[in-house]
DNA sequence: GCCTACATGTAAATAGTTACATGATTGA
DNA sequence: TCAATCATGTAACTATTTACATGTAGGC
């Protein structure tokens, strides 16, 4: 999870350590303040791996800080995690979802796709059990309000949620349709994209490794 | 967390490992589903520990599911818990909040309302942080249609969640002030409690354990 | 000159998952 | 009788945090 954070904002552009947490911390900080202590040493594995590498700008003479850059070799780890379900089931849940959405633009239309209906569906999952509990809470014993407050009010969420996510199935629909039908890519991204929309591989089949 | 989640559920009525592990699926997996290998080991190191112990049944001969039931110390424990903030500053983040809000019926008011407003307080740095990011993102390189239309979508989930606890925050306070001008508490609680609604210790101090 | 933020790191501890193993009970 | 679900557990592993240690650079 550190790791794909790390390899993903690493794409955007080379940063040392200390920026690196900042930036992971502000986009994913709602659920996650990544710590120095996990990050430094999972930059090293990186490296090591070969994933990532050290980059000295000219500008630079002095070694305080150390920038890091992706590698090809990085980048293709980087696809790898981003389309990897782990073994078999593996909800869907709000940590992986996020850090995989935060990354989106890096991705093969399929498989922002997928990602988005494993979502939706897990989210449908979770709505349909929290209203099982509203009315288990009117018939049985349950009186405590807070508690039934809560579900009403994750379930209003949760049904925001997705609403929101149907949206983007939507448009993710059309832009694979509007695809197909003319083979040189032309609809699916619009505004001056300074990246490369996405990859290099096919890698739309899952790949088995761990994230 | 995980023994928080036991012991809060133990609360409620004597069960064995698999109910709880379902009960606590259910209540918390919107982002957590525990797994057998933490709570098995987690009920035996509870057990040692005095908070919980084995209960069985007039009815249940076979041993075959270890009922666990919580005991005094187990109850001084959870108290402890819910309101130790760890050491510092530690963010009020969604998991461990939502975890301690499963549980506000067993806590005395002021715990309630120091939780809300510790949680409305981080989202509202998360809201401004974000919107921050709106701004940058229009001067900026930023052309991720994808992140920009996420944190667009977060933030108005976010204040939809600030508002909510706008209300709780209120009521809370509502619920203190008239306790404070009629000692016998009546105003507090309404319907048929059948459990007590707070708790032994005065325990309004923030206890420095961990969680 | 001092305080704050910048910057990197390590060791120990904590928390939890995965995979495996085992066996009982219940319903079709 | 067979499959599903109930029920408990352990060992190895993975990920991450906390606390500590150290030093630099820039602003007032």
């Amino acid at each position: 999870m550190l790791e794909i954070g790390i390899l993903g904002v690493l794409k955007e552009r080379p940063m040392h350590g200390y920026e690196l947490k900042k930036k992971l911390s502000f986009l994913l900080g709602h659920f996650w303040q990544v710590s120095y202590g996990s990050l430094y040493p999972a930059l090293k594995r990186l490296e090591k791996r070969g994933a990532i590498e050290r980059f000295y700008s000219s500008k630079e003479k002095t070694k305080r800080r150390n920038v890091y850059r992706l590698t090809d070799d990085g980048e293709r780890l980087f696809q790898g995690l981003l389309s990897a379900t782990g073994t078999v089931s593996e909800a869907e849940d709000s940590e992986k979802f996020s850090v995989r959405m935060v990354f989106f633009q890096y991705m093969e239309p399929e498989t922002r796709l997928w990602l988005l209906e494993r979502r939706k569906h897990f989210l449908q999952e979770r709505v349909a059990e929290m209203k099982g509990y509203g009315k288990t809470a009117r018939d049985k014993d349950e009186t405590d309000t807070y508690r039934i407050g809560m579900f009403r009010h994750r379930i209003e969420l949760t049904e925001y949620d997705i609403a929101w996510l149907n949206g983007l199935i939507d448009q993710e629909r059309k832009n694979i349709g509007a695809a197909k039908k003319s083979p040189p890519e032309n609809s699916v991204r619009k505004e001056g994209t300074k990246r490369k929309v996405t990859l290099s591989e096919p890698s739309n089949e899952v790949s088995p490794s761990k994230v």
